[in-house]
Formats: C-alpha cells, sequence, structure tokens
DNA sequence: GGAAAAAGTTTCCTATAGGAGACGCAACGT
DNA sequence: ACGTTGCGTCTCCTATAGGAAACTTTTTCC
C-alpha cells in the first residue's frame, strides 16, 4: 500500500539534497527531545503544524526559511550560527564520530588510510589513522606534499619522518610533530610491525 | 483559549536574533552588491533561479531554508576562504615535534593539558592531549564553547562526550569525534583511570 | 490483557515556492 | 535616432510546503 507519488520532477534540479539537509532533521528531533517536548508542544510553541514537524524531521519536507526560524527559537538552537557562521566553520552545529577501526579504509600502496569521520563532509581539518607497513621502503623518490599544515601523532610502533629541509625524525608511540604539508614528506616504519599513527591534515 | 498564543513556551521574549523576513531580502542583496555580482551570477553560483533571488531580495517570497543556506554559503564564504587560507598559514617551510610526555603543561582543575608543538606558535591547529580526571563529575555546570571545530581522538580509558544538541556519546579507546565547538561540549571519564585523549582544535 | 489516551505518521488539499523565459529599462556604441 | 547588451522584474506554471484531520503506533493505567 504505497502510492508513493514521489514521480520523478521533470521539472527541478530540485532533486538535489545537501548533504546538510539530511542532518537538519535530525538535529531538529534531537533538540525537541532534549527540551522533553512533544510534536504538538513545540509545533505549537513554534506555531507551526504538529505534521509539519514531524515532515521536517524526518526529511520529507524542504522547509522554508520563516519555518525553521520559529524551530530554531522554540528549541533555543541559535538561528545566526546556522547560516552566518557557518562561513567559518563548514560543521556549524554538528558532528560525527567514527568507532575503532570503523573509519573508511582507503588503501594505497605505501599505506592503509582510515579516514575518520568522514561522514561530516564540510569539516576543514581531515582525521585518518595510517598504517605504515613494517619492512617497506627505506626511501622515497617521491615526497608527499600538499598546501597546508599537518599533525602526526604515534600510535604504536616506531617510525623515521623524513621532512624537506630537516633531519629525519625518529619516532615512538606517544610522539607527535606538526610541520608545513607544503614541504616534501613521509615516512618509513623501522620496527617490527607495523606502525601506526593518527593524522590531521588542513589545507590552505 | 485562542486569542494571543503568547504562551509560556519557555521561548523567552523577542530576543530575534535571525534575519526578519523583513529584513532578509535587503541583507542578501547587500551581501550580493558588496561582492559585486549581478542577479545570475550569484544565483548561478548558488544554483538557484535568477529570479528566485529576484523575488527573495524583494521580500516577495517566503524561501525554503536550503535555498537561504545556499545564498550564504554563496555569499558569505564562497571564494574568499580559498585566497584568504593560502595567505593565513604561518608554518610554511617550519616543522615541531614533541617526545611523549614532554609537552608544555597547563593544568586545570577538571583537565591537565599538554600543548603539543608549542615551539611552532604561528600554527592554525592545536593539538594537545588531555588527562581527564577519573571523577564523579557526572553534571557540567559550564559547557565549554569556542567558535570553531574540534577533533578528538580516545587515547585510553573511558568517557563520555557531551554535546549541545546530541546524545552523550560514550567512546573507549580508538574511538574519535569531530564537532563544531561552538556547540556547548565537555567530557567526563567514565572509567576507573583517568581517560586520556587527543584534541586538535581549528579555530575561526 | 485491554481500553483509553498520547505521540507520531500519513493523507488530502490549497496556497505558494521556485524556475524558465518574457518583459522593461538603462547604458552603452555606431 | 536605433540596435545591442546586460541587469533586474514580472508572468506563468508545476511541484510541493504546510495545515487539518484521519489514521497508526506507542504508552499508560486499570
Amino acid at each position: 500500500m504505497e502510492p508513493i507519488p514521489s514521480e520523478e520532477t521533470g521539472l527541478g534540479p530540485e532533486a538535489m539534497e545537501a548533504p546538510d539537509g539530511e542532518v537538519l532533521g535530525k538535529m531538529i528531533r534531537e533538540a525537541r527531545k532534549e527540551k522533553g517536548l512533544t510534536l504538538e508542544e513545540a509545533a505549537k510553541a513554534a506555531a507551526i503544524g504538529r505534521s509539519t514537524l514531524s515532515k521536517i524531521e524526518n526529511n520529507q519536507t524542504r522547509p522554508s526559511f520563516e519555518i525553521i526560524r520559529r524551530l530554531m527559537q522554540t528549541l533555543e538552537l541559535e538561528t545566526p550560527q546556522l547560516f552566518v557562521q557557518s562561513s567559518q566553520s563548514g560543521v556549524t552545529g554538528r558532528r560525527d564520530f567514527t568507532r575503532t577501526g570503523e573509519g573508511e579504509h582507503k588503501e594505497t600502496s605505501t599505506y592503509d588510510h582510515e579516514l575518520l569521520c568522514s561522514e561530516l563532509t564540510s569539516k576543514r581539518m581531515v582525521p585518518y589513522i595510517s598504517t605504515i607497513k613494517a619492512r617497506d621502503v627505506t626511501e622515497f623518490d617521491n615526497w608527499v606534499r600538499h598546501q597546508g599544515e599537518e599533525f602526526m601523532f604515534v600510535l604504536s610502533g616506531e617510525l623515521i619522518l623524513y621532512t624537506e629541509h630537516y633531519r629525519p625524525l625518529r619516532m615512538g608511540a606517544g610522539d607527535s610533530v606538526y610541520y608545513d604539508s607544503g614541504m616534501g614528506h613521509g615516512c618509513v616504519s623501522v620496527s617490527k610491525e607495523d606502525a601506526k599513527v593518527l593524522w590531521v591534515s588542513l589545507e590552505g
């Protein structure tokens, strides 16, 4: 019994959905629950319809700015933040987490990268865990190089970080380093086991 | 009981900070002019229709949240960020490292912070390790809140991260989270030992 | 367990958001 | 004067937002 009137909109490039849209309903529902309000109470307080609120929370509609504004006020989400400041922080009002080992894997020849919190697409920093295979390359022909800054923290194993213009740096668990990733860089595991490092990269 | 819907919604007074319907169009027009964009250019950049933008600017419509979000993004952050950021990187050609436990310590009542790579002063990300004391603190009085984004990685112990608008998140070693640090946040150790977390914070 | 109430969802319908393109109207250059 | 070009507005139309109410699910209280 699913009439499902969702026919192809021969019209719209409107079919587009922003990742933010996805989260919006969730945010609102959580905020409402947080305040212990029912749909009816919240809707009334925001002067909107009960059904409208339900649809918004389930992402079944594309609410108007005005409606969202009222909801934000009612639920005490800071409205200005959501817009104006989204220019500064691309993750305004959002959060994402990743359980151990459950990141999105991306393997290359020398590394095994596990992207963390990758569902939060608009974030400015990019955190990932890399497994650097033991007994691998001992020299680079190709430095890695990308405009920005990078922070690295050694989780386990032992490795040598090569950074252009600097002496190689031998690092063990718990050590950390911060560098201009525009300089050529790369590392090599020198322990018997693979080395694990946490990287946080910032573009620009 | 219908006359005036001024009930005690806990909504507070007219602390309306969000652009009101009347002003919204004007704001947007000004922002667009500021950037020297024509209707067509701005609309295209925001992936909306030229006429739609015109109507919005003249307050002849009640635009959807999604449309406004796109406009805000286009008009506020668009290209500038890309340029600004590249000239912002203050660590050009530099590197700094910190050995385990040798960071600069900064203790507060609830946390014990160890700043990493703190000699590199002009870096944009701020990495530090915090020891969250195992204790009975089950309640916050004060959320931490600062404009920007934050990444957290649990090194050891078990804790609960509280983030405004979200459910508390129980985390163990190896788990990570990324969030808008403009939202109130804070955490509490729930293991018997102190919990250790690595934080990387980005302002703005 | 079962009835009643409460919370949430879906349906139905009207008003309108939003896009395409026509139109208006300056400011040019020839 | 007359095109021409570029920018903003207006008209027209379809898809859909949003409210009322019907419906379904969950919770509460005998």
